[in-house]
DNA sequence: CAAGAATGACCCTTAAAGTCCGTTGTATTA
DNA sequence: TAATACAACGGACTTTAAGGGTCATTCTTG
């Protein structure tokens, strides 16, 4: 599974905790809807400050974020 | 701090540690000589792919690589 | 089933990511 | 005085991330 895949399955998985939609998601981080649809599918190489927002926007620091089994190798 | 230049430092932490020269590190990790320098000051705003690329040539995982201080918040 | 909400997929700009050529400054070592 | 190694920086260039539009599809729930 590339990068892109497991920060997308990642950022659904917490999503999904917090019981957003993705339209909500976007709203709260301030990126495009569609954005976090093709993120959350694997297909954009995202950069650190738009991940940081939508971290944020998940309510976890980015130790959290990749403390996750599919991030440790 | 911006998370662009945790990211820098971070790199530039764990490079020291193998004892290895912005070219060295370049060349181990595939990307060019200029972005790794730009990217350790904090002057880029770097991708998911190229930071695994980095991050592999570090020998480390994306867990190690996050669990560090300035990334808990 | 219908209707609405949520998500997925595609296409198209433009702003920025990333590459490649070089030069400069500094420190070390012969 | 070179000669070597490393880091920083610039300019020009190519590639792609980021954003946005639109429509199709899937999921809910009455």
């Amino acid at each position: 599974m590339d990068i892109k895949t497991k920060v997308g399955n990642r950022i659904r998985e917490l999503r999904k905790e917090l019981n957003l939609s993705q339209e909500a998601l976007a709203l709260k981080s301030e990126v495009d809807r569609t954005y976090i649809t093709d993120v959350e599918n694997g297909r954009r190489n995202i950069s650190v400050e738009i991940l940081e927002k939508i971290i944020a926007a998940l309510e976890v620091s980015f130790t959290e974020f990749f403390t996750s089994k599919e991030f440790k190798k």
